[in-house]
RNA sequence: GGAGGGAUGGCCGAGUGGUUUAAGGCGCCUGUCUUGAAAACAGGUGUGGGGUGAACGCUCCACCGUGGGUUCGAAUCCCUCUCCCUCCGCCA
């Protein structure tokens, strides 16, 4: 949520955030105008339940009976005018609240331009391509073939976007989630197990409602929804919290089966595992000052790195455009790793500096010993996203008898294990 | 699932319609005293929003778990929901 004061004084800013995004600026003048008829309101209504509260406070204390029942009649009119006031200012702040929740963060002056995610900048790109003295197999070939991926009876149990990982292959996924925890947590990050399920309003501090709303699966009866990502119960965890300045930074990390509904993919990726209703993900999450959050990005920059790293994964760091960062985002770089089987940049990670967008909205502050007090920053990103992390590795180290190896990182978790057989 | 009890400031805790404008205590901050500290004493000490001001500030409104209601006036009365505790039942 950006700060309304922000919009009051510098509505020229806010409306360049939106245009760079694509997005109509339009809203911030809608903005401005229901600002001053709430401000307006507001004085009306404050001005008379002073009054109200002078004269109550005096009718307490009036013996005289007749005195006593004209103020009351009086403040009987008064008090009718603050509740109709009343009723007219709540339907104003519900509408400026509305207004002020469509509106995304503004992205920092250093993210390039762009009308859509062609226009995101590739940083760097580390490790070779890998060639091949055979046809490497896409996953959606590999897996079954290897006795490790059952698409038929995914669809079975639950319907399309599902499918069973087996034997190795449910394993390896595992070592790959104990692997990134354990890294992460030697990087300087708690680790948290939190719920899966999340109430409403734990969303709507983490930003997701009531935008995406579309986007989540919710209990029928209850006030439920599935999360649709780690960060989500990571930003709740010190929702309306007051935290001390000194506790600052504070980095967590946990694992999560994230739950999305994909609708706005409808057709897209429907070939394998890499975009499922359900997929694991390691998420990194940190809390910090204003101060360091630039300096925060680039140590989660460099942790989620390092993961790709050691997994022996030939990846790349793309810069996101205005038009690709995600709704909280100020500034975002996408990690996409190489799958040689689909032949594809898999995108398995995104890393995002959130400024104090979400903190405003989950009202999570500081305070220094020397009476500072500010909104933390929080910034989020995959460390790694599994599904797409698990194809990599799958046809990466793939081998010509249709055999795959297991990374040397992951084989502490592997029971043993050093390859996936080929007729497993 | 059943029965009962509870939720008040950073913490403890009083408060069943108007001198409560939330008592008192603890903690914390400032000052006096002291070489320094402790003790003692005095003062201060929440969050959000509005108005005003260059600024220290001044002032008003709201907030006693949530959301409604009754009333001239609600921490206090009524309804709703949430959470916590105790006991019973069921259960991986």
């Amino acid at each position: 949520m950006i700060d309304i004061k922000l919009v009051r004084e510098e509505p020229q800013t806010v409306k360049q955030g939106l245009l760079s995004r694509n997005l109509d600026p339009s809203v911030v003048d809608d903005l401005l105008t229901i600002d001053e008829m709430r401000r307006e309101k507001l004085t009306g209504v404050e001005t008379l339940k002073a009054e109200r509260n002078t004269v109550s406070r005096e009718i307490g204390k009036i013996k005289d009976k007749g005195e006593r029942e004209a103020k009351i009649a009086d403040m009987k009119v008064v008090s009718d005018s603050i509740s109709a006031l009343d009723e007219e200012l709540r339907l104003i702040e519900e509408k400026q609240q509305e207004l002020i929740m469509g509106i995304p963060n503004i992205p920092l002056a250093q993210v390039p331009i762009g009308k859509d995610e062609s226009d995101n900048v590739v940083l760097r790109v580390e490790g070779e391509i890998p060639t091949f003295d055979f046809e490497p197999l896409p996953h959606w070939d590999l897996g079954p073939q290897l006795g490790i991926l059952d698409f038929e009876r995914g669809v079975k149990i639950t319907g399309s976007r599902f499918y069973v990982l087996s034997g190795l292959g449910a394993r390896l996924q595992r070592a790959l989630i104990a692997y990134m925890l354990d890294l992460h947590i030697k990087q300087g990050y708690l680790e948290k197990y939190t719920p899966f399920m999340v109430k409403g309003a734990t969303l709507y501090a983490a930003g997701q409602l009531p935008k995406f709303a579309d986007n989540l699966y919710k209990d029928h009866e209850e006030d439920l929804y599935m999360v649709p990502t780690a960060e989500v119960p990571l930003t709740g965890l010190h929702m309306d919290e007051f935290l001390e300045g000194q506790q600052l930074p504070l980095r967590y990390t946990a694992y999560t089966p994230c739950f999305r509904r994909e609708k706005m993919s409808a057709g897209r990726d429907v070939r394998g595992i890499k975009r499922g209703h359900q997929f694991d993900k390691v998420e990194m999450y940190t809390y910090c000052k204003p101060e360091d959050s630039m300096q925060e990005l680039d140590k989660m920059m460099a942790d989620a790195e390092e993961t790709c790293r050691q997994l022996g994964l030939t990846y790349r760091i793309l810069q996101l455009c205005t038009a690709d960062i995600s709704f909280n985002a100020s500034i975002a770089y996408d990690i996409e790793v190489w799958a040689p089987g689909c032949q594809e940049w898999l995108e398995v990670s995104s890393i995002s500096n959130v400024g104090n967008f979400q903190a405003r909205r989950a009202n999570i502050k500081f305070k220094e010993e020397d009476g500072r007090k500010d909104y933390v920053h929080t910034l989020n990103g995959s460390g790694l996203g599994m599904p797409r992390t698990l194809i990599a590795v799958l046809e990466t180290y793939q081998q010509a008898n249709g055999s795959v190896k297991i990374p040397e990182v992951l084989l502490p978790w592997m029971g043993g294990a050093t390859e996936i057989p080929c007729c497993a």
